[in-house]
DNA sequence: ATTGACATTGCACGATATTGCACGATACGG
DNA sequence: CCGTATCGTGCAATATCGTGCAATGTCAAT
């Protein structure tokens, strides 16, 4: 039984070990994993071909590359559900106002947000995100201030003690957050706990807060907590976000704005 | 399994390097590549002329550019004598050393700078340009502290008080300073005020100030001024920078580092 | 224990892809 | 206008690919 259960993973173990070399290198070659693993290259293949198959690589001639160059790194994420975060954006942006002070989160809702602020708008952005501070250069109207920090690398916004201080010294009309779960227990939430610190506090400069969310967001929870629901003045949802989910919000006095 | 050496690079590998270099260098030349993949210049001109009919680049006598020049305003001013900016860029990153605490100034040459840190480099980076830190997301070993503050637009950096007073938590082993001008008696100058307060903290808190200097620069001063050249400890110049310019600087103690 | 179904592997072989070289054509710079 | 560098094409050599097939090993049922 135990020698069936080596010969079953070798063959297994083989294709995890070329998807780990496929990773480690960001491409491998025939010939030498054939020789690495000493089997032929036909059976070198015929695994590149099954693994293929199951999109986990890309066959090229010989080798195979990463099916999805740079798996979860910042600007593919940015990629990603982007027709509904756009529609988020849209509808966001509406709630600008000329004159105002806003702050703006990092993510890529609020990067497409700045991206379709309107160009004749005069008002000022405040973010800790550097995405969108460049997303902002070439406005002509908007008045932008940075808050520093160390950046988290993760999502690419400023964090830590300096942000927050920094943060002490604003006072917004408006805030955008953007969040990873919003529930209307749990409250407001978000992977990591730095950047729950730094929305806390961003949070408490506002006079108005809006949340955006697209529809997995909606009554999920994430480890870290930003806040109760009712710190949120508005949330934007998607159009297809069914009424059953933002109903309880809502009768927490949110304002439910539907993309 | 034993680490296998990848001694030559699978065909649709090196396009991928070949557009990848591109958009780092904003132009690709056949013979550098047919060196650096250490194949025939023929295989490096069907590769160019593959991904030209793809639309992937544009092929010019000689090498290859890219198919469509990024437009904009700051976007637009990165452009321009990159291929001088480039090689002071790729002069001055010899002088990061790992584990240091680098400043980056704004500025298109020190774009080019973080772009072109080694990829196994592990160091952290001060800036109080946004666009530097975004050049920065992808890089694994550098961590990035923004500094924040109003942003001027012009250049897309933080100013004003608030980044003044950043600047003084920061100590950093070595500042690579931007100018508009280089003068052994005007001093080190640039065209704005509040970038001159800036550049002259930045400088007051690092222990070594490298200054990028594209040749028209030299011997040239701008409105206002930042400090005494003496400032500088280095300056990196462009090769075709005559001596005759530098002389005057390398008499008052500078090291000077032609690209 | 034996047998048959099934999976895995290696080999043969024709098909295809990639590469480098030769050669004439074309573009660039002085 | 000419020399040189670069370019594109044809071609041959080599490498890689996919498929069919036989050999070996494993598993489950008898």
């Amino acid at each position: 039984m135990s020698i069936t259960f080596v010969h079953f993973m070798l063959t297994k173990h083989r294709k995890q070990s070329i998807l780990a070399a496929l990773k480690r290198d960001g491409q491998v070659i025939a010939k030498a994993l054939s020789a690495s693993f000493e089997v032929s290259e036909d059976t070198i293949r015929r695994d590149l071909r099954e693994l293929a198959s199951e999109g986990l690589l890309q066959r090229v001639h010989g080798g195979a590359l990463p099916s999805s160059p740079a798996v979860g790194d910042f600007v593919q994420r940015q990629q990603i559900n982007t027709v509904a975060k756009l529609a988020i954006a849209r509808k966001a942006v509406e709630l600008m106002l000329p004159g105002q002070v806003a702050i703006l989160d990092g993510g890529t809702t609020c990067v497409l947000l700045a991206r379709h602020l309107p160009p004749t708008l005069e008002a000022t952005i405040v973010t800790h995100s550097p995405s969108v501070a460049v997303e902002l250069v070439n406005h002509p109207g908007i008045e932008v201030v940075m808050i520093g920090g160390r950046l988290f690398k993760h999502s690419m916004v400023a964090v830590g003690a300096a942000a927050i201080e920094a943060i002490t010294h604003i006072r917004a009309d408006v805030y955008f957050m953007g969040v990873t779960g919003i529930h209307p227990t749990a409250g407001l939430s978000t992977g990591d706990l730095e950047e729950a610190y730094i929305k806390r506090a961003l949070a408490a400069r506002a006079a108005e807060v809006v949340v955006l969310a697209s529809t997995e967001k909606v009554n999920a929870a994430s480890a870290y907590v930003i806040a109760e629901v009712t710190a949120a003045n508005t949330v934007v949802v998607e159009r297809k976000t069914p009424r059953a989910l933002t109903d309880p919000l809502a009768a927490l006095g949110l304002t439910i704005l539907h993309a």
